[in-house]
DNA sequence: TTCGAATATCTTGATGTCAAGATAGTAACG
DNA sequence: CGTTACTATCTTGACATCAAGATATTCGAA
């Protein structure tokens, strides 16, 4: 077996259990005293987060792209003209180390999506800007990403919507996620 | 700069906006028409996913474990005695392929926490089988990762945690999260 | 001015992961 | 039996990522 696993195996009945439930289940037979109401929560935001990419990446290859890719050349096209930012700047909006920003760049410079230079004021500094290409396809993937993004929801009631919605806030509240980071508006 | 900036930098007023909300308004700016309404819940997720992790990494840390290690040992403790899962029954478990688990079972096996044999019925099959040794560190760093995942939990109220929960059961419903895999109870 | 500290980016080496295919064992069907 | 399809695991090669450190530039204080 090459691919892991990912779908489902029976159109069971409503209340059905997910991975998660069945995971802790199996804790609360093996080890009845550990503590595992957090994993709820968190186990399914890591699963789900990976279940979520693995779609995304699937239209993403649509139009030729890494998600990795498409993430710089968003970063980009939303810090808007003229599509510019440092790599340190997408270190902190990507939450990526420097050496990953390095070879991202490297390999859209390659692909024709952006170019670099040096700033002409601080020459420490470089300068990575969209090209018209690089505007181009990241318009054309996003139409189609957001899209997709509805689709996957779209199986949401809004109650639910919005109870994740509300429940996310919080998190991003705890988890101290203050939106520093890329160029303002 | 080396690692990646994931503090947030003022502590400012109540309902402070983070990343997520930042770059809806970016997008808002720079593309009126397009439709972002997903990217709240899904970007969130996403990051979040990301954030958390980097927390949890910190405490494996503390036991001497990678994160893909302790999801290993606990896939194999939870199946309960005698701790034993197949290659095969790890990928569905963990969302991982068939040569990741050959790699990690083999680096597993290397320190010491389990053992692999040929199961004798079916010479295909190998049994991926937890040591003492690996139980004892397994139970060691679960107990602290358990008491992490209450504390990064710790700052939700409980009507946000539970709206965040039924929002991420839904996530599960939507996502076909169903679970089958891992050896019954 | 000069020199040390700070900053921005890039380089290097190691590593975890995947996709694709190789190997070996089992099952099904004549 | 024997051949073919299937299954389980492992191997190989490519690659994205990280941590640590190297390089180049700017800033600040004596």
């Amino acid at each position: 077996m090459t691919e892991p696993d990912t779908r489902g195996s029976a159109e069971d009945a409503a209340a059905q259990a997910d991975a998660i439930d069945r995971i802790m289940g199996q804790w609360a037979l093996e080890c009845p005293d550990l503590d595992v109401s957090a994993l709820e929560i968190i186990g399914r935001l890591s699963r789900f987060a990976a279940l979520v990419q693995a779609r995304l990446d699937a239209v993403f290859a649509e139009y030729g792209l890494q998600s990795w890719e498409f993430d710089v050349l968003s970063a980009l096209r939303r810090a808007g003209a003229p599509y510019e930012l440092t790599p340190g700047e997408l270190d902190r909006a990507l939450l990526i180390t420097s050496g990953t920003t390095t070879h991202r760049v490297t390999r859209l410079e390659a692909r024709g999506f952006v170019t670099r230079r040096r700033d002409d004021d601080d020459r420490r500094v470089v300068r990575v800007r969209l090209t018209d290409a690089g505007v181009e396809i990241q318009a054309a993937a996003h139409a189609a990403h957001a899209a997709n993004e509805v689709r996957i929801l779209s199986g949401l009631s809004d109650a639910e919507r919005s109870a994740l919605l509300d429940g996310l806030r919080a998190m991003g509240r705890v988890l101290g996620d203050r939106s520093e980071g890329v160029a303002a508006v």
